[in-house]
This record gives C-alpha cells, structure tokens and sequence, in this order.
DNA sequence: TTTATTTATTAGACTAATCTAACTTTATTA
DNA sequence: TAATAAAGTTAGATTAGTCTAATAAATAAA
C-alpha cells in the first residue's frame, strides 16, 4: 500500500511526462513541482526505486516503472472521476473542484472508485477537459493543438484547459469561454499576438499566454459535430 | 488546522462519552479504542492540552474543551453523511460504508459537506440509525433501550445498532432485521437469556449479547406510527 | 494499613517526510 | 579546454506519530 505522499510523487511523475511529451524527468523539475526541495525529491526517489516504482540511476533522469506507472494513473483516475462528481452531482464550479480532489484521490477503495464511475454513467472527460483514465491505466488522448496555433479567419472547438489554477478558470468563464464553445479567430497582432475571438457573436481581445493555455479542436474535422469520438490515440 | 490523527483522538473521546454517558476518560481506554499504546496516547494528550481542544491534568481524567467537542462533532457529522452517500447513492451495504467513511471524514472542505448535506436532501440519520449532529454540532438523541431490556410478550420497533462491525451488521441482515422493523418479544430463557423474537411472522433465536446490540422504541409510543420526531432530546 | 494490581507517565528509540547547508557531478559557455 | 553555472546528492537536524521498557501514582485487596 503506498503512502499519500508516494501517490503524489507518482502522479507528479506522470503528469509532467503527459503534460510535456518527455518520458525523461529531473529531480529539480520534479522537487518544485512537488513544491518541496530537491533533497527532499531526491531521498523520496531512492525510496521509490527500492519499491521498484521508478527507474533511477545516481544524477540519472527518473522514469516510471510499469507498476509505478499504474499507479500514478490510477490516482489520476480517481482525481478526475472525483472532480466530476463534484461538478455534475454537487455543483461545484469547475474552479473549486481541483483543491478538493487533491485530498479525495487518495481515498483506498476500488469499489468506491467503480462504483461513482458508474453513478457517474462512465463519464470519459472531466470538467476541465482531461480524459479520465480506464480501470486498466490506458488514457484515451485526442489529437489538439492550442488556440495560439489556430489560424486567423478560420474556426475552432474548445475541448480543455492547459492551465488548471482558480484565477485562469474564473477569467476563462469571464471571458465567456467554456468546454465545447466554439470559436472564430477574427485577427491576431503581429506584435504581441494580441487575439481577437468571437464567441456567440462576442467578441474579446486574448493574450498570447492566454492562447496557449486553451486546447481546441479544428478545421481538419467538422466543428459543428462533436468531432470528440474521432480523435482519438491510445497512449 | 488539525491532523487527521489529532482528528481521530478528538472523535474518539467523544464517542466514548456518546456511548457510556460517562464525560470522563481514561489514558487506556482512549489508546485501546484508538489501537494505539497507552504511552502513545498520552503524549498527543499533551499536545491536545496545549492546542485547548481537551482539558487534561496529569493523573487526572480527560475531557475534551468545547473547541475540542465542537471539532470532534464535526467529524463525525462528516463521518455519519459520507456513510449516508455511500448507502443511499452509490448503493453500499451498511456493513461496508464505515470503513471507507472512516478515510472521507477527514476531508477539510466545509462547502462539500454542506453540499453533500444537501444532496442527501438534510438526512437525519445513518444507515445505521445514528442521528447526524446539525452545523452547530447539536446532536439530537432519542430515548432508546436496547433489545434485550424488551419485556417478553410485548413489541419494539428497532431503531438503530450499537455495536457496528461488519459481522454484526452481516449477521443482523441474516437474522432478517433492519432498521424500522417490528420486533415481537415472543419469549426469553430464564438460564441464559435466549430470545425468541418475530420479525414479519418469521422467528429467530437470538442471544443475549445479540440482543443488547440493538437498539429499540416500544410500548410507550404508538410502534406503528413513525415515533421517531416524538422522542428527542438535544444533547 | 500495608501490599498488590491497575492505570498513567517518562525516557529513549524508530520511521516517514521534510528542511538547510555543504558538496559533487554534469552541462554550458567563454 | 578551462571556468562557470546548473543540477543533483549527502550529511545532519526537525517534527509527527508511534513503539518498548522502566517507573510512578492511584486504586483495590488482603
Ligand atoms: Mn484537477
Ligand atoms: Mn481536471
Ligand atoms: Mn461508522
Ligand atoms: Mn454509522
């Protein structure tokens, strides 16, 4: 049985090779993730690579196990499957819901995770977008770019948030934007990438930053179905 | 902020005053409830007094301040509503939710359990009868006495369990008795309090141990009306 | 009212998780 | 390539929570 804290340095773990592509990580990256010290990473990794959780070599790069692995996607299973819980069935919005499901995901029950997942109706997305991990680890992953790399003049669907903290998703909402909106790019500045985007016929000025931390899908498949099913690669 | 162990010590020693009416606590009985060393304990009794959640003098006996009571109030209010979710909405058997309610009452969001409070619809009590302390830590307790204090040839209706294990709850459900059920006293041996009882024309033998395990209303209430709201007392 | 038993406390040690400060290795850049 | 910077490791200390073994106080029994 792992510790609360072992889950979250498998999940920190797996969450920066998913969010970065790169199956390699440091101990730096992984400490200020952790929002601890490097020492503390560092006595923590050798503990994991005893469990045979990680594969760690002295001033090597950390990579997961199978079973470390596993792990980690289960405690992301059970973030999101909670955080939707709390979004569908209890109304939180969906900037309150991360904070409490740091603390629900490390609830020790298998049955109580199948059995919200089918109260839930086996829902595959939470409510910020991410995929929801099946019971055997697989996550469903759909091909997305950003809304800093759609194309001026052409069309979009917002399907995820990059950025998951409570100030970005208020100014999401204030914006006008949510998961599913469409959205036209109407014009971008060349100087600082300042984007004009039209929302059920309103229109708002973006930030680059703000761009990036928007995942659309577009052009290529036809925005007014719900392309979703379509997109899909097995990870 | 407390720790979920400060937590535990806190509920602990209130259900221990809850279930003998004694407001006074011992160092070993405390530790024996809590599974933990007598040593053990009275250090974090230390660490309680210091924090003013129990009153405490060396030697002395312990009893928990008001901060302490109100503290421990609310876990097990959290405790008693998370068994009253895993019951009534994702379909647990009583014998299951308190182990798992034993981890979900230590979640700190006041707005989850409000919540929850309210997708439950304000529920009253737990699958197991026991009553939910309200927000202000008000715990409402009925006049109740057990099974086995039942005179012979008269009927009860049973109202909730002492003893909570799963092999007591299991075995109740195989005796073919649950919460509002009439109960008829049918008869009782002199030798070794053996009981004869009715439950919906069906009878069982059940012993005397068994039978100071449940917790009844009878006789001077109207057993087929719903006499619960008439026999309150706020503690 | 002594003695024995039970109850409670202290001293000293251990593990998990964290830190700071010093040191070593690897990577970058002049 | 040699110097500098960045990344990673080790040593030693701290806190929370736990234990065992020894000791002290309170209670019950003889
Ligand atoms: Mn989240
Ligand atoms: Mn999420
Ligand atoms: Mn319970
Ligand atoms: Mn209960």
């Amino acid at each position: 049985m792992l510790t609360f804290t072992e889950e979250n340095y498998l999940k920190t773990l797996l969450k920066i090779t998913l969010d970065s592509g790169n199956a390699e990580v440091g101990t730096n990256e992984l400490a200020s993730s952790l929002d601890v010290k490097p020492a503390t990473a560092n006595d923590m990794l050798k503990k994991l690579k005893d469990k045979k959780l990680v594969d760690y070599e002295k001033y090597g790069k950390i990579t997961l196990t199978k079973e470390g692995r596993k792990n980690a996607m289960n405690v992301i299973r059970k973030h999101r499957i909670w955080e939707t819980f709390l979004f569908e069935k209890l109304e939180f919005s969906w900037d309150e819901v991360h904070e409490i499901a740091e603390q629900l995901e490390h609830i020790q029950s298998q049955k109580l995770i199948d059995k919200l997942d089918k109260f839930l109706d086996y829902p595959e997305f939470d409510p910020h977008g991410d995929p929801i991990p099946n019971k055997n680890g697989e996550l469903k992953v759909q091909f997305k770019k950003t809304l800093a790399e759609v194309n001026v003049g052409t069309s979009c669907k917002m399907i995820a948030v990059k950025d998951n903290s409570t100030s970005f998703l208020q100014y999401v909402v204030k914006v006008g934007l949510g998961i599913n909106n469409k959205i036209a790019v109407v014009s971008k500045q060349d100087y600082d990438a300042i984007t004009v985007i039209e929302i059920n016929g309103k229109q708002s000025s973006v930030s680059q930053k703000f761009a990036e931390n928007i995942f659309v899908v577009c052009n290529e498949c036809d925005i007014e179905k719900n392309c979703r099913e379509e997109h899909w690669k097995v990870k």
